[in-house]
Order: C-alpha cells, then sequence, then structure tokens
DNA sequence: ATGAAAGCGCTAACAG
DNA sequence: CTGTTAGCGCTTTCAT
C-alpha cells in the first residue's frame, strides 16, 4: 500500500494531526517541528489521499462539465479553458457526455446523485424551467455556458446582438433582400439570433418577409444546426427564384457549409448571386473564407468556471448573466474588396 | 445533509450492514427484508455516497484520460466512444487536458498521486520508455491510445500499413514521382507512415528519392502535424521546380490543408498538378475532397477503455497491441473519375 | 503547540 | 440471515 499520514506521523514521532497541519499549512504550529515533518513527508513521497480528504471535507476538488459532444466541436475551446483554470486551481474535470438533447436530464440527475463534483458545469444545453428550480434546490451548485435560463447563473455570446450585426453587415453592403436560414425555434440561440436579424431589419426600414426566413427541422440531427440541415434550407431558398434573396445570414457556420454546397450545386456563385455570412466560427470557416460572427469561447470557458468557483466560495453576489460580445470577422463570402474564391483559401494574418 | 445509509438502517429496523447488503445485491439476504429495505431507500431517495463507497472499497469508479488538446480534434470521436462505454458501466471519465507535448509526464505524475482513477488511457502522447517504468510500477493500470510503447498496453491505428496503402494508391494511378510531407521524427506515428512510404515505394520498384521527402519543423507547433507547418512545407517542394513529384502523401489532413493552400497560392492545380492523399479524415476532408486514410477512432477509444477494464479487473493476458486498420477513402484530390473543384464539394453518399 | 479521539459515509469481516 | 464493529485515510475539535 501507499504510505499513509500514520507512516509520516511515526517516522517523525509525532501525532496524525499535527502532520495534517503541516500538510495544510495550518497556523498555530512550530515551524521546527513543521520542517521535520515536511522533511518527512518528502522522504517517504507522501501523497494524501484526495478520496480520503474529500470525505473528510466534504469537499471533492472536482467539477463536472455536461456537455452534448455533438455540437459542432467548439466546445473544446470551452473545455480548454476550463481546464487551464481547473488545473491551476488543482480542481480535477469530470467529464459527462450526452449524446442527444432529450437525454441530459438523466445525466444531469446522475451528476447530482453522485456528490462526486462541488460544482456543475452546464454546456450547450436548454435547461427548463422546471429543471432549473431542481438544480437549484440542490446544495452543488451550477452555472449554465453557451445557453441561457434566468433562474440559473450563465455565461453565452450576446446571440442577439451578433445576428444583428451580422444582418447589419449585409445590409451596409447594400442588400435590400435579406434572408436568413436558422436553426429550430426550440433552442435558445436560435429564437435570439431570430431576434437580432429582426431587429437589424427594423432598423434599416426593411420588411421582414417570411418567405425569406427558413427553419430547420429540429428532427435533423439536433436542432438542425448542421450541415445537412443548411443544405435542405437552402434547397428551399433555392425555390423561391426570382424572389429569392441576395443575401443570407446562416445561424451558424455548419449551416452554412451545406448552403454552400447547395448553392454550388444551383450552379450559383458566392458571394456574386449570394453573399452570406455565418455564426460561431469554426475552425474550418476561415479555409472556405466565411465571413462570420465569432464566439468568444475561450473567454466563456473561464468567466463560466470563475463563476462557479464563486458560487462555490459562497462570494457570489446576485444572479449572473453575462453576455459576451460576438465580433465580426470580415472574409470573402459578402464579397466587398476581395472576391470570393471558393477552396482552401484563407485568412494568413492569423497565423 | 443528505440521506444517509444510517437514516435507512433506521427507518427500516436493520443494522447498516443490511442496508449495504440490499443495495449491493449480497446474496446471503433475506428476500423480504430486502424488499423492505429497498423500498425505504426509495421513500428516503437514498443515494449511497460514491466518495465513502470509493474509500471503502478501494476503488474509485472512475478513469483518467489524458490528452493533448492541440492535437486536431480527433480526439473528440475519442473521447465519445470512451465516454459510452463508462456510461454503461458506471463509471466516471475524469479528463486531464496537457498543452504540450512537454508537460504531459507533470500531469501524469499528478493522476498518479491523486488515487482518483481506477485506470489511465494516455491518449495521442508518445511516453518514454523510462516513464513507461513508472507507469508500469503504479498499481493503477494504463493503457496508450493512438501511439506506441512496447512496454504498456497500447491500441493505435496500423500506421504504416495506412501509409503503405496511401502510397500506393498513388503509384497505381500511374505516379512514378511521389513525394512526402511528414511530421517531425520524434513522433512515433510520423515515424512509422515514413517506413510505410518507403515500403510501397520498395515493393513498387520506385527509388527513393530524399529531396521528394519533407520533414516538418518540431518547432512549428507541436510535431509539425499542423496546417502551417504543411504550408511551409509545400513551399519547400516548389522550390524543386522540374524535379517536382507530381504526387504527394501527406503525413495528416491538416498538413494537407496547408498544401493546399501553397498549391493554390502557386497557380497550380489539384490534382492536375499534383494529386495529394492524406491521413487521418478529419470532418472537413470530405469538403474539401481531399482522398485519406480514416483512421477508426470509435473503435480505438472502445477498445482502448475496453482493455483498460480487463486490467483493472485482472483478466488481462499478456501484452496487447492492437494495430486498426487505416482505410483509404478516395474523393477528388487524386484526379480520377471525379475532376478535383476545391471549394465546398463533398460526398454527398455520406448523409 | 500538539496528541488523542471523533467523525466523514460506506464496506466487509466477524459474530451470532 | 443480520447486527455490530473495525477500518478506508484524512480533517478537526477537544483537551492538555
Amino acid at each position: 500500500m501507499a504510505v499513509t499520514i500514520y507512516d509520516v506521523a511515526k517516522r517523525a514521532g509525532v501525532g496524525i494531526g499535527t502532520v495534517s497541519r503541516a500538510m495544510n499549512d495550518n497556523p498555530g504550529i512550530n515551524p521546527a517541528t513543521k520542517a521535520r515533518v515536511l522533511g518527512v513527508v518528502k522522504k517517504l513521497n507522501y501523497q494524501p489521499h484526495t478520496l480520503a480528504q474529500s470525505l473528510a471535507r466534504k469537499k471533492t476538488f472536482s467539477i463536472a462539465a455536461v456537455v452534448p459532444f455533438f455540437t459542432n466541436y467548439f466546445f473544446i475551446e470551452l473545455l480548454k479553458s476550463i481546464t487551464a483554470f481547473l488545473s491551476r486551481n488543482n480542481y480535477n474535470l469530470i467529464l459527462y457526455n450526452v449524446d442527444t438533447h432529450y437525454k441530459w436530464e438523466r445525466t444531469l440527475d446522475r451528476v447530482l446523485a453522485d456528490r462526486s463534483t462541488d460544482g456543475i458545469l452546464v454546456i450547450s444545453i436548454g435547461v427548463s424551467d422546471e429543471y432549473a428550480d431542481r438544480l437549484l434546490a440542490n446544495t452543488v451548485p451550477a452555472v449554465i455556458v453557451d445557453n441561457l435560463n434566468y433562474k440559473i447563473d450563465s455565461v453565452a455570446v450576446a446571440n442577439r446582438q451578433g445576428a444583428r450585426e451580422a444582418t447589419e453587415h449585409l445590409i451596409k453592403l447594400g442588400h435590400k433582400k435579406v434572408g436568413m436560414i436558422d436553426g429550430h425555434l426550440s433552442s435558445f440561440p436560435a429564437i435570439s439570433r431570430l431576434q437580432g436579424y429582426k431587429q437589424a431589419l427594423l432598423e434599416n426600414d426593411l420588411p421582414f418577409d417570411d418567405e425569406l426566413l427558413v427553419i430547420c427541422d429540429a428532427k435533423i440531427g439536433e436542432h438542425g444546426f448542421n450541415e445537412i440541415a443548411g443544405y435542405k434550407a437552402m434547397k428551399e431558398v433555392l425555390q423561391l427564384g426570382s424572389k429569392m434573396p441576395t443575401a443570407l445570414f446562416v445561424a451558424s457556420d455548419v449551416q452554412a457549409l451545406g448552403v454552400m454546397r447547395a448553392v454550388k450545386e444551383a450552379g450559383l456563385h458566392i458571394p456574386d448571386d449570394l453573399a452570406i455570412v455565418g455564426f460561431d466560427d469554426i475552425e474550418f470557416s476561415r479555409f472556405i473564407g466565411l465571413t462570420t460572427m465569432r464566439q468568444p469561447f475561450g473567454k466563456m470557458g473561464r468567466l463560466g468556471v470563475e463563476r462557479l468557483f464563486d458560487l462555490m466560495n459562497g462570494k457570489a453576489d446576485a444572479g449572473f448573466h453575462k453576455e459576451l460580445k460576438a465580433e465580426l470577422i470580415v472574409r470573402e463570402s459578402c464579397g466587398g474588396e476581395k472576391s470570393f474564391s471558393a477552396g482552401t483559401d484563407c485568412e494568413c494574418k492569423k497565423y
């Protein structure tokens, strides 16, 4: 077996209490004994047993992250900043994957029952009001990242502002018929982005035209935020014939990928026949020259854990609902200076 | 506080031992009492405290996965299959991110010291022989995924076979001057893929030409397996002028992305001026029509955990070094039937 | 300042 | 079959 606190105590000729005090930088301890104990600790290479500590302290030193893996891999960026923070604070990350949007409740229940974590990060999941109450009733705090529920602290991108800005970009370029392809409206980001789109139209005295809005079917994958849904949606847009919009705000980059495919198949050209701007700025977007709204995932993750830690440490003030601004990244899919050339083009300044 | 085993025992009028036995489906227990206890358990909504169980059983019910996050996101596929398996077995996954290839030892040391896991999955990391000994000395078993060290059980793709097949594909297409762009040779996959490339040349009576091989600088990112490294490598190949190869096996798809960019900048065309085949089959490869060797990540992850569980349960036989075949995915970057058109082209059959 | 002892919540060996 | 007890390895009073 591994060396325990008793081994150290015996070897140092002290009680286990003293060893514990020495290890945990307890104030009331003789510097001399402390040094002696720590010497033995080093010699024996003693490492406190985390689980035993957890049980005694009623603190697990780890947090849970519940993530739907099928979302477009951008959660990696979130995870990166989260693990970086946790690692600095000697905390562990227990990762839970929910395969579908419909199974997250069961997973979350398991996390709560488990008591293996001091806090929960609920990522990219639309928590229902009823479930929010359950979360609130629990002792372990939770914060929602990349989504919103007013009962639970959260940090997300400013979907509405982003969508507005995206649409406005198109309008400023001179487009009068700006359409939108959105995810299913059962999803919070889809709703907010639609609002932003409408707002931009309104602010620029452009009429909102039902025909120019295509909502992806939720049945096509999760919330319709995927390539194939974008492809099908674009097919619908193509049906419009002469009534077709000259520009399109697509609610996510992956959908935009599908849109581009459909456009190409139709023998049309981007941005000449259709200007598009996406949302997310996934890794691949720069390769295909897609103008899009960049989400600050790193910052989102960091702010999320930070808030969670505040909650865990009781230094949380009132409700917290941070909205991070999305940033417009102009590339070639809207025309302008540079003409769009499909392919492996990318912004080289980024390197 | 939450309900404990004592609460249940008192309420059911039994000892805590009986409650424990009822919960753990212990054989020697009266079905009637068991039912009664379980009834109380349900009524009180009792959930055993995982940490306390862990301490008593000397078993944590969780495994660690140490992953370099910067690798090309394909580890998500690994994680998916791993979490699926763990979830089925009521195990948790503790995720550790190593930001650079040089810091993994410290992280792994921490994992070992922590004693919070029953097993360790070391992913995409080249474990040194010295460190392998340290791993072996430890009581908690480890298996390496997507890499190789003969001292530790592992599952990886058959890099050599894959590279051979990729190169052979090019040769069969009639190419006589087939070059290669590889990652830095400090990485195991880079070495094996080079061997496969050479083998294919040899088997087809083609000479190996030093000039046609470009090794990416390890200083450019980690092991040179990235876009910018591929770009720079291709620039070198372009220098060859008339001696340029007509086809190229690129050791990874991300590098291939860089290659394509450089080719385009040079005003050349794929596959007419240069045929290329990559390795990995990352998500975007199908969008750009890249012919490549697909790695069976899902299977890799599954076999990895399965082996780890065997190890943990003592049913492990001799050393285990599984090599999974890579599969050639033919798209447009090598010419053939379909002519290559850069852009958002993709195989639609896949949907 | 420090040793002894009482938990933390559970499992498992030991008596009955 | 089942109640009791002794740990698991550590933290934290409580005396001293």
